[in-house]
DNA sequence: ACAATAGTGTCTATCAGACAATATCCT
DNA sequence: AGGATATTGTCTGATAGACACTATTGT
């Protein structure tokens, strides 16, 4: 802390806006996409609802005050968030002049522990959650961030089979066409789908038993099925 | 300014870090991209030029602060940088906690003036910036930003025959070829290239003259060819 | 005529999408 | 046997890449 500009003052002398980051923390559930989410303390009319957020404190990166906000206000552990923008309007937060780093990631259901509670499926286009009181409007501008954060997710399940294991350990083809229908949010063809993921999943050799119809071959996700988002 | 949370502190009793702006400006010069570049004031040994940055002031937007930093550091007027990634490694900048949000823009070399003079090209894989001493290492992480915006010209350019109006008013398909083998960094096939934008261009009816060989048609950009680059 | 560049015809391989037939299980 | 699901064959259309041929100018 050293260091003096031209004038003798430290960073510290010039007014900053504080950093908050937001987590747009998503799964599948009963079929569709859901996101995490949070409710304020205070009486906010609209907004009753946010993402789980944090202030960035000063000497933690990004993605550990992710993490943090998670632990703190939804009691989720173990994910890693991805940066997906920066939400810079002036007036986005009354409380002052803050900054907005908005994060995402897709974990299947079972990591989310308590969470499970705070979930909302997210529906329609552009994709909007929909509260458990029935509105469909974040507080700030998180829907944004819910909205992008879907775009994320389509894009990153576009690209591979399963890069966040949602359709568990080992799954049929059918569980994961339903996965992938989940996050697309339209119905995909069983044909079309099998020939896009089938070379890259590994066969167990096993098959599926105590269902109805003939018994479908299970698969395991390749160990490079992890693609980053760039 | 009035709010205060339940300790009755306002949000600028908590230690915040400074929030930076740097901008990764390229161009197309000789058949290659090129990154404007800005000499910093002390000696640094490794590391003498670095992206134009400044820091974020309390009552602007991102987009703002970029501008701000191009016109002051290299006297680039009339751009709308885009916001690329935030690099928040608590240790990127040794005169205290700062987290950079790089932003990125490309434009024709005409419009840099002055700044045509700090330009430098840009090579190999990963692409980096050759600077004036020789040296391809720029300050603080600003080889990661030259890295990303790269990827963010090939991906833009990867979408539409000519987003940034690089090849000028009317080009001949040779002449816009050129701009995006320089941006893609590597040659194209002419009659590849031709099918893939002829259909997303304006004809103007003219043809080039002046040179040897069969004169070409004259095109023009659509006034749709402006993508976002979500 | 010749060099040089523009523009086109055509073949191949690949891929998504769709329809429909066949295969294999459970009850 | 019959219902249900899995798996494969095959056709269509679109697209990228590549090769080679034709067309049109200036010198």
């Amino acid at each position: 802390m050293a260091w003096r500009d031209g004038s003798g003052r430290t960073l510290e002398d010039y007014p900053r806006p504080s950093v908050a980051v937001d987590v747009a923390l998503l799964t599948v559930r009963d079929g569709a996409l859901a996101v995490v989410v949070h409710e304020r303390a205070a009486d906010h009319a609209a907004g009753r609802y946010s993402l789980p957020g944090t202030f960035l404190r000063i000497d933690e990166t990004l993605a550990e005050a992710a993490q943090r906000a998670l632990r703190s206000k939804v009691r989720v552990t173990g994910q890693r968030p991805e940066q997906l923008y920066v939400f810079d309007d002036p007036t986005r937060d009354d409380r002052g002049r803050v900054i907005g780093v908005a994060h995402v990631d897709l974990v299947p259901l079972d990591r989310l522990g308590d969470a499970t509670a705070l979930l909302a499926p997210v529906q329609g286009t552009p994709p909007r959650p929909v509260l458990p009181d029935g509105h469909t409007r974040l507080a700030f501008d998180h829907d944004g961030i819910v909205e992008r954060a879907v775009e994320w997710a389509r894009t990153l399940y576009g690209r591979a089979p399963d890069p966040r294991g949602l359709a568990g350990a080992e799954f049929t083809l059918l569980e994961l066409q339903r996965v992938h229908e989940a996050i697309g949010g339209r119905a995909l063809q069983k044909d079309t789908f099998r020939r896009r993921v089938l070379d890259d999943l590994d066969d167990t050799g096993q098959l599926s038993s105590g269902t109805v119809g003939k018994p479908a071959r299970l698969y395991r996700r390749r160990p490079t099925d992890q693609p980053d988002t760039r």
